[in-house]
DNA sequence: AACGAAATTTGACTTAGGTCAAATAATGAG
DNA sequence: CTCATTATTTGACCTAAGTCAAATTTCGTT
């Protein structure tokens, strides 16, 4: 799957001016505090906000219990993709788990120029397979591995999780409770 | 989410006649019987099939057990999307369940059409954004329903699933056992 | 209509993970 | 450095759903 990411830097990174050029006229830059809301439940997501330093999620409420859906850093794309996709209400929130900077591009004007500019369509497209296969691949871990395999998932594959987020997160993350990613903790 | 379908049939019927039979001239039709595997594990999924009619599933064995990750009926377009984007081995199977009639596209060709028709491009967009909304939703309703809700909510929004496939695939469908499908069944 | 295979149901028991409550850490503001 | 707050751990108990095994029911084929 980070090959699938590399595939998208390079081809970002291999983009003539014109486009590159076109791509960031439609994008500004802000900051956000931590604790920060970027989006919030039943907004349309009108806009992307790609990572350029910091750490963010995305979470959606099942009664008071959070869910943590997705966890950014630096490089990474954040949106509500049914939200975002459609321009509907959006049933998640993304919020600022540290201070974050982020470079923020309307969805609107990123729609006129792939209209314009083919090689943006080709990456929104290289954008939504990677989503698609990522969400595809977090299914398939809930339905063969177990709470305990899928936290040493983790555990080797992003570290940097570990260690840089609470553990009430990370344990909505791994659709577990708390009590529970405890335990498996404990066991280790 | 039928709307999302709707909109792109709707893209579809309003293509130009140029479009269209760029697309009609990479696409062909072939017949399937019943039990038949239009794609095997570890195959790389070359080719995209439009289903004209029948049903077929996509799956994939956990162990001895079989997962039943999508159910197509008439107009779906069965991939197994990871092996298709990336042209890598599938770690799923397609199977026709009853005899099946499908249009098949070949991955290449559609590739190469898409760089000379930008609104084939577009086409591709909507699929995979139609499919990351619909793994995200189905990945959501695993988070938030039991197992009951589950299949009250098929049993609702798509009645023709419970009518026309065997328990045991709706049962590796819906992630449970045969026998808790079956005393879901039996309370109602 | 009658048999054998496949599909479905029922029963008895197990288990991963959840919940609720209480006890310890750990952390950050003054 | 200290208190208060927040994060994490531990304990006791519960529950949805799984597993294994044994009936039944259904159905395609003679």
């Amino acid at each position: 799957m980070t090959l699938y990411i590399d595939k998208i830097n390079n081809y970002i990174k291999c983009l003539d001016n014109e486009t590159l050029n076109a791509l960031q006229n439609i994008s500004s830059t802000k900051q956000y505090k931590k604790g920060e809301l970027l989006l919030r439940q039943d907004e349309v997501c009108t806009k992307s906000y790609l990572l350029q330093n910091g750490i963010a999620r995305k979470y959606y409420l099942n009664g008071a219990k959070e869910i943590t859906t997705e966890l950014y850093f630096e490089n990474d794309l954040a949106v509500s993709f049914d939200s975002y996709s459609l321009q509907q209400p959006s049933r998640e929130f993304i919020e600022a788990l540290t201070d974050v900077t982020v470079s923020i591009t309307h969805y609107q004007a990123f729609q006129d120029a792939k209209a314009k500019y083919t090689k943006l369509l080709t990456l929104d497209l290289m954008f939504a397979e990677y989503y698609g296969i990522w969400v595809e691949n977090r299914l398939f871990q809930f339905h063969t591995l177990t709470a305990t395999e899928r936290y040493l998932e983790i555990l080797n594959k992003s570290p940097h999780i570990i260690q840089s987020i609470p553990l009430t997160i990370i344990a909505s993350y791994l659709g577990i409770s708390l009590e529970t990613l405890s335990r498996i903790r404990a066991k280790i």
